[in-house]
DNA sequence: TTGCGATCCATTTTT
DNA sequence: TGGATCGCAA
């Protein structure tokens, strides 16, 4: 991609000659594109590619924007960057040692953290406190990552953002369980030496601050930084980016109106204040959309303009004009299914589209399912983005939680885990032999006091021996775990057992290409979606792509699906009980589904949900009336029922249902 | 006191 | 699909 070939606009921000600059870039309006250009210009100008860093939300994207970047330049760009934050600052932190003196420590994810909470909280204190472990876990998240205080926290998580007197009562209630069980786990994670995921960025933002020669020399490696998707930056990564906007040149890319992220502190408004927090800077806009056609564009930015915010947005198409999105009816989840397969078959035959160009896009992961048990039926290949991970799941964990024991002896987590596999072990019996081994330096003292217990299941320190003994090839100590394990998961798994070994082989290939396990560990840790749409009978070439719309930022395709846009999940009815903002971020969700397309736009919408509302239920009632869709000029839309549905969709929006109106519907 | 099986329940989104 | 919960068994 050379200069040229860019628009005016873009040009103009790939060649800025100033120091911070931000580009408020709509949807399609070639974000990804002004980046690349923007870095082959800064390379041209004989900026060394190690001086480059190009920073992103996820690896999937980094990653992209990196390839696209190395097949289209000349010359040597394997020094090139593409790091999530995350993985950026885990970078840092083991570099210098100097600065962050951890000594060996374990990066521990979200799982992780919820147990770590539930083990500090102690049994019997859910049944007094009625606190979840994952409430604390998402509460203390947002602490961190919005750095607020914890009052703000719960009044976020917990109370709509209200702060009127009656709350502040209630949460001056909660505060000191909250301070205190807070407290337990910032002490369990300093003794156990283990760093969750907000701690990776927390420590390096706040040390950078805190010691100005260390912020000069590790800014000092680095001139430029092109960041993806700022609209998602949160407090956090703010103040660790003040570290650098002031050293280096940085240069963002993002969209108001893409803004999603709000569960994990970013705040869509925060973009606007740019220029007045970022020093010697400057913004610009991209507003041609180079991707969908017009009929594409006139419904999403009709659903924006609804909006009571003022997002500023009327995208317009460079491609003119092409197909009305179609809205389909359907009254089962499957009837959407063979619907999505029928119509990417007719796909390939007629237009010759492949099947990379077919997206099918959730709200939820959940709402992939059918479509890809279809698919499988079907025999259509095809990968899923987000989602479980295969490292996600319980019996990948299960089979980790004994390599992570062999690698660190003092993963407590892990140990858990582990001896709670076995029969006649359960949390208490975990915890006492835990108690008489976790002090202890080597993996061989454990084994032996295990082996010393008596009626203990003497494979539960065989096992971790023959890992030991296979430490090096990563691949064979899974082999050897899974063996030592084989017997109690098949046990804990019963029938569905032989569909779940079939990922230990995936596991195996993953670990085959890893240096050591410490190596595999750590990057699974950080990498949760590694192995993910690796399962199903994909083809690397050609696939069709399920994803959740939050996974689909940046994704493009010609033939887009997007399921279940029902009016208890746009907004979702969640979103209605937490007010306004969470209403907004669920519009600004359609609208990023809706602007994936290029060609032809799918939007399914049930019957069936009709059913859900009950005259008591306010929620439902509400969830009617703030229906994104409602009034929908029909103009820029067409209607199709699927699966003999030919009933008339509207009915929602007259309350009285009756029961037998019900009925026909399926219920399960 | 601890573990386990049956049963019912709700279920966003990511590093 | 997993989880929480409850009653029963070891």
């Amino acid at each position: 991609m050379n200069l040229e070939e860019l628009n005016p606009q873009q040009r103009e921000a790939a060649t800025y000659e100033g120091r911070n600059l931000l580009v408020l870039a709509g949807a399609g309006t070639g974000k990804t594109r002004t980046i690349i250009a923007r870095a082959k210009y800064l390379l041209n100008k004989g900026v060394r590619p190690s001086r480059l860093l190009i920073l992103s939300f996820t690896r999937k994207s980094a990653r992209e924007i990196v390839a696209r970047l190395q097949s289209s330049s000349q010359g040597d760009t394997r020094a090139l960057k593409g790091q999530t934050f995350h993985s950026w600052c885990m970078e840092i932190i083991e570099q210098n040692p100097g600065v962050f003196n951890f000594g060996k420590f374990t990066v521990i994810d979200e799982e992780d953290r919820e147990s770590a909470f539930r083990l500090v909280c102690g049994r019997h204190f859910k049944k007094n406190n009625f606190i979840e472990p994952k409430q604390l876990a998402e509460v203390y998240s947002y602490v961190v990552n919005a750095r607020c205080n914890l009052s703000t926290a719960l009044s976020h998580r917990l109370f709509n953002g209200r702060m009127d007197d009656e709350t502040k009562e209630k949460i001056l209630q909660k505060l000191p369980v909250y301070q205190e069980v807070i407290k337990k786990y910032m002490a369990f994670k300093a003794e156990r030496r283990y760093l969750d995921y907000d701690d990776i960025l927390q420590k390096v933002a706040l040390g950078l601050k805190r010691n100005r020669e260390a912020a000069d020399f590790i800014a000092g490696s680095f001139d430029h930084f092109l960041i993806d998707e700022m609209q998602d930056t949160n407090p956090l990564q703010y103040l660790l980016l003040e570290s650098f906007w002031t050293r280096c040149n940085i240069f963002c890319v993002g969209d108001d109106a893409q803004s999603i992220y709000g569960f994990r502190g970013a705040d869509f408004k925060s973009i606007h204040y740019f220029p007045l927090v970022v020093p010697d800077s400057n913004v610009k806009k991209l507003t041609i959309n180079y991707r969908s056609t017009q009929e594409i564009l006139d419904l999403s930015n009709w659903v924006l303009e609804q909006s009571p915010l003022n997002y500023d947005k009327k995208l317009t198409a460079n491609r003119g004009k092409g197909l009305k999105p179609v809205i389909c009816h359907f009254h089962q989840e499957w009837d959407m299914a063979r619907d999505i397969v029928m119509r990417i078959k007719n796909s390939q035959g007629e237009e010759k589209c492949p099947f990379k160009e077919n997206m099918v896009l959730s709200r939820s992961n959940r709402g992939l399912k059918s479509v890809e048990a279809c698919l499988i039926e079907a025999q259509i290949p095809y990968v899923v983005y987000g989602g479980t991970s295969l490292m996600a799941s319980a019996h990948v964990r299960d089979i980790v939680s004994a390599l992570r024991v062999v690698a660190n002896p003092r993963d407590e987590l892990a140990w858990e885990r582990y001896l709670c596999l076995f029969p006649r072990i359960g949390e208490i019996t975990a915890a006492k032999l835990i108690d008489k081994i976790i002090d202890k330096e080597t993996l061989e003292e454990c084994i032996e006091i295990l082996e010393g217990e008596k009626g203990l299941d003497p494979d539960i320190a065989t096992t971790l021996q023959n890992i030991k003994m296979l430490e090096i090839e990563v691949n064979r100590a899974i082999e050897a775990a899974m063996r030592g394990l084989q017997k109690v998961l098949a046990h804990k798994y019963k029938d569905d057992w032989n569909r779940r070994r079939k990922d230990i082989g995936l596991l195996e290939k993953i670990g085959a290409a890893s240096e050591s396990l410490t190596a595999f560990l750590s990057d699974y840790i950080l990498d949760p979606s590694l192995g993910t749409g690796l399962k199903g009978e994909a083809d690397p070439e050609d696939s069709v792509i399920l994803t959740t719309i939050h996974s689909a930022k940046g994704l493009e395709a010609r033939n887009c699906y997007l399921v279940n846009v029902n009016f208890t999940q746009y907004p979702s009815s969640k979103a209605i009980a937490n007010g306004e903002d969470a209403i907004e971020e669920d519009r600004r969700c359609l609208y990023v589904a809706l602007t994936r397309a290029k060609d032809k736009l799918t939007i399914y919408r049930s019957h069936k949900a009709a059913q859900v509302i009950d005259p008591s239920d306010m929620l439902g009632f509400e969830a009617s009336k703030l229906y994104f869709l409602n009034d929908l000029p029909e103009s820029l839309y067409e209607v199709e029922n699927i699966g003999g549905s030919s009933r008339e969709w509207g009915f929602y929006r007259g309350d009285s249902i009756s029961l037998s109106d019900c009925e026909e519907f399926d219920f399960s």
